[in-house]
DNA sequence: ACATAAATATACCGTTTGGTATATTATAAT
DNA sequence: ATTATAATATACCAAACGGTATATTTATGT
């Protein structure tokens, strides 16, 4: 069972990843935090040693929320081509997830961060290099399963893939326009059933 | 010949650009401007009404210079197709181009204001919205003038085009990773290649 | 029920925020 | 050179900032 602070520091993580995520780090306050979660600074500082602490458990938060969503397509399916069309699937689906999570943590986080936090820089580029070497796993195993080309380099359509999600993503978010993200994962299916599929 | 105030008006928002661009409208101070130009604050909003105008306009200057280093590449051939190859040539140098200015406006803006300030967030979409009808009407005429295949669908390879660019820059910035840039741009040379030209 | 400790609320700190009123300086016309 | 005006500097404002010390409340073990 939870302890009263663990449950609260949850609570907290909760409330604010969606706010840091909208706002970026600088444009959180404090008092936007302790609104939010109608608890006062004594109960956020009680369980954060500060606003840096709470933005990097947040933005953890997020990811692995968002990760446990993409594996729930994912692992439906047994082959990595499967896999892969399980993933644009799991994207066609992101506008409206990302609607209340005010766009994409990596994408979001990644440019509020940039030129501003290197510690939560660190972290995003992190989720984008184990994303990435995931996939290049994924397409290895397709090709040693029989699954994919021999002819496929990995690591070039992991980055391809991955920039082509973010790109849309980008899109339909600042556009408001979920057409982009939709074509775009037609586009990535064609891909996938053109170049890689065997 | 400029005025004295036009000309501070314009050293103003030549200096703050690339600040804006770098930590956002709420991360920009106005600390951070006057130490920037070296200038007061008198000086400032005798010029600027508020850090909200010096925001719009910085970004304004950012996307006209952009637009103005593209066209130095575009201009220079004269098939819509060697159009479409000049595009992707200035995005491979865009890493340099990108680093002194701390990334894509469009992105870094875009990113900033979506959930942060509707008269920014009004801006970018009315530029993405430009540089696609451009897109458009580039590959329209490509067709119409028989350099590109009649059964491509403008529209959709104007929201690809734009949305593969947008991924690989934020993938290049934020991973300090022009390998990014470079790839996409071969793949969308590729793309160019084998499903536009006729 | 009571004592102890853990968790939360309150009140406050110095600093920084965007913005303004006014004083000063530089420019330009006569 | 003098004057009017335009442009910039200075000094200041109330509000908001992140953070902290301490008081108060809530939970827990006996």
């Amino acid at each position: 069972m939870l302890s009263k602070a663990e449950r609260t520091s949850l609570f907290i993580i909760e409330t604010v990843a969606p706010v840091f995520n909208k706002h970026g780090y600088i444009g959180t306050s404090m008092a936007e935090i302790t609104k939010a979660t109608g608890l006062t600074k004594g109960a956020v500082y009680g369980n954060f040693a500060n606003k840096e602490q709470l933005a990097l458990s947040a933005f953890d938060f997020n990811i692995k929320k968002i990760s446990e969503e993409m594996r729930s397509y994912t692992r439906k399916v047994k082959t990595p081509i499967e896999k892969l069309y399980a993933m644009t699937e799991f994207y066609r689906g992101y506008h409206d997830y990302s609607n209340t999570l005010g766009g994409c943590p990596i994408l979001n986080i990644g440019v509020d961060a940039k030129n501003n936090n290197p510690q939560l820089l660190q972290k995003v580029q992190q989720v984008i290099t184990d994303f990435q070497n995931n996939l290049v796993f994924l397409i290895q195993k397709g090709i040693d399963t029989g699954g994919i080309k021999e002819t496929v380099n990995p690591k070039k359509y992991a980055y391809r893939i991955f920039a082509l999600m973010e790109g849309s993503i980008f899109m339909a978010v600042t556009m408001n326009d979920r057409t982009y993200l939709h074509e775009m994962m037609d586009f990535l299916d064609k891909m996938i059933d053109e170049e890689l599929k065997k």
